[in-house]
DNA sequence: TCAATTATTTGCCAAATGACAAATGAAATG
DNA sequence: CATTTCATTTGTCATTTGGCAAATAATTGA
């Protein structure tokens, strides 16, 4: 838990009485591989912290394919974030693609933190606003880059994650099908 | 100027004499096609609001080409937000497409009326995460596509932008070449 | 208006990727 | 250990896209 606890002093000031405050916010929640953190659906009524394991978030197209656009692994946020701040049913999944342990904050413990911890909003912002700044980052210039391209890039980035995460799923996160994922592997 | 007013009044309340605070800090710029808002290698130390043009965000790869990662139209903030909240040199441009007229707040602006308006900060991260979400939402189902469907998504979406922007340009933000878009376009 | 410049389209061929099916390999289970 | 299930690789062929050059169209500026 001290992980998150770091996580959190890197964008602002917390003394022991605010640390144990929000330690005790926190629920601790198993995932099993392929279990649902968040829904399509359904509202995002949680944050989770990832102490163990990889989530990815997911969705499915008009054709019924089943599309990664994310992995989030372990001492990172994870939430629906859409969903969460809007209260609006989300349109994708969250899933453990291996066993997790999450440290999970609902809306309402949050609130509380928000209303108790001055500067609590103001890291909570910060986190966000990285967070996002970052996705952009690592997504967008995808596109400009061929397949094999993505995948080098993705490796150098995420060298660790790469052994961990299914052919298949990798394939789709990089946008194309696991054979060609599988032909470009070979030709390295 | 009302335009920007009310994008503001969206995220929250602002009085008279609040509006007009904002209005004071207000310069109008004029860019020409083709000029710079911002530039790589050079932080970021202003935020514009488009009021008539459209400006593009682009970098250059390592083999020189030039990649157009983002439109920007008018109503809606322009800002290398990455660049700005870090104060780390910018990697990427932001450039004008068309004649420009922008709204622009400086840092010491923002930060003026940060102090002065309350819950004028929390305005400006709601706008912040919600543009974040939103270019996400934008950027991150098109590696699942194939050039077509993006084209014709970007056309549903953006339908006025599609005849003020280059060929060439909107090649490079679907990830294809322009010769490629032509035969797509040829196809439809 | 005309020339010069820039933007777009087209043709040709090579390379990359997709679709589908089959083969191989690895992991889980009884 | 054998079997089943799932993951990955491979083969074949069709389609998409890129790279390059040339042709055409549109725009700009003297």
């Amino acid at each position: 838990m001290e992980e998150l606890i770091n996580y959190l002093l890197q964008f602002g000031q917390l003394n022991q009485q605010q640390i144990d405050l929000v330690k005790s916010k926190i629920k601790i929640i198993e995932l099993r591989k392929d279990a649902y953190f968040s829904e399509a659906g359904k509202i995002a009524k949680q944050v989770a912290f990832i102490a163990d394991g990889i989530l990815r978030v997911c969705y499915y197209n008009n054709k019924g394919e089943e599309i990664t656009r994310y992995f989030i692994d372990e001492n990172n946020f994870a939430v629906d974030i859409n969903s969460f701040s809007t209260e609006i049913p989300s349109s994708e999944y969250i899933q453990a693609i291996t066993d997790c342990t999450l440290f999970v904050f609902s809306r309402e413990s949050l609130a509380e933190l928000s209303q108790t911890i001055i500067g609590f909003d103001g890291i909570v912002n910060q986190i966000t606003t990285k967070s996002l700044i970052e996705k952009v980052k690592r997504i967008s210039p995808m596109l400009a880059e061929d397949a094999k391209v993505r995948y080098l890039n993705f490796l150098e980035n995420f060298p660790k994650l790469a052994n961990r995460i299914p052919l298949s799923l990798l394939a789709s996160y990089l946008g194309i099908t696991q054979s060609s994922l599988s032909r470009i592997r070979r030709n390295i």
